[in-house]
DNA sequence: ATCCATTAGTTAGTCTATCGAACCAAATAG
DNA sequence: CTATTTGGTTCGATAGACTAACTAATGGAT
């Protein structure tokens, strides 16, 4: 086999424990994993408006509006009016929904993160190297194929 | 920032470099995301029975049924009831399918076999230790977790 | 000051993916 | 030869996503 299979198959794997781990995250919370991934873009921005949720997350409005609607039902955010631009809803997170991401401690971050504290400095700095340059080398050409960078966005 | 904090904005940017690509992909098939995957495993294995297709992606049986029928009434697969075991059902691309497949070239694979076949030695020998020393940060536990593997299933 | 284009968000309707439960038919174990 | 297990399907429900049409607020341009 080749080592091009190699690295395939162990971004197979990669993908594969990262989507796994969301639901099991999303599951710890009680919500579903898009409405987990939803809620943590609120808590992590303090307050966002819907249009900038869907701009981050690369769906349409109208995803968030269902989106919101669902977690606003469970009681995890509220909506508020802006006062500067009352075409605006500030979505923000309530104590409940606070407290539901606090019951999803980021397993997989915190295994992956003692893992890779455990490494010795140079096989860090050799993971970051390698990561770093397969991201660009799949990212390539995304930029000018059509995919717009919003603010916010990384 | 931290180097964690790089490796992990890289497994992100990895993560959603390959999620756009598969919709691309499928986009060139003419098919959705999931049904490209099925008609993949298919072609793959040459021919499968829906529980193993099922196992294999880790979903429920119900759902391969489904997704058959809309392979099946799209032409990209047929159904076949197996000789041996008249309960099963065998999965069989269509050349339609086969041709729908040939149409989805793995760009993002190609570009990233490209890239890295263009690397130096010890740089490519760099990746693949380092991708595969995260996957099994990642995935550690898993196994005992309850995740089951299948036959098949890597 | 008023009209109009733009922007933010929602509503309605549709589609895909997914599941669990109930179910049928074939295979296999006692 | 029954009873159980296995493979697959049907049915109904739910989540996520999109488009198109709509309402309401904003902000220019005249």
């Amino acid at each position: 086999m080749e080592r091009i299979d190699y690295c395939l198959i162990a971004l197979r794997r990669i993908l594969r424990a990262t989507e796994m781990h969301g639901k099991e995250l999303a599951q710890a919370a009680g919500m579903t994993p898009v409405q987990l991934r939803v809620a943590q873009i609120v808590a992590e921005t303090g307050t966002s408006t819907g249009g900038a949720i869907a701009r981050r997350m690369h769906v349409a409005p109208a995803t968030i509006t269902s989106m919101i609607d669902k977690l606003e039902r469970a009681g995890h955010v509220e909506r508020q009016r802006s006062h500067a631009d009352r075409r605006q809803t500030i979505i923000a997170l309530t104590d409940k929904g606070q407290d539901a991401l606090s019951r999803a401690p980021d397993a997989l971050q915190q295994r992956f993160a003692a893992a890779f504290e455990a490494l010795e400095d140079w096989e860090q700095a050799m993971i970051v190297a390698a990561l770093e340059r397969v991201a660009t080398m799949l990212d390539a050409g995304e930029a000018e194929r059509g995919a717009v960078l919003y603010p916010g966005e990384f």
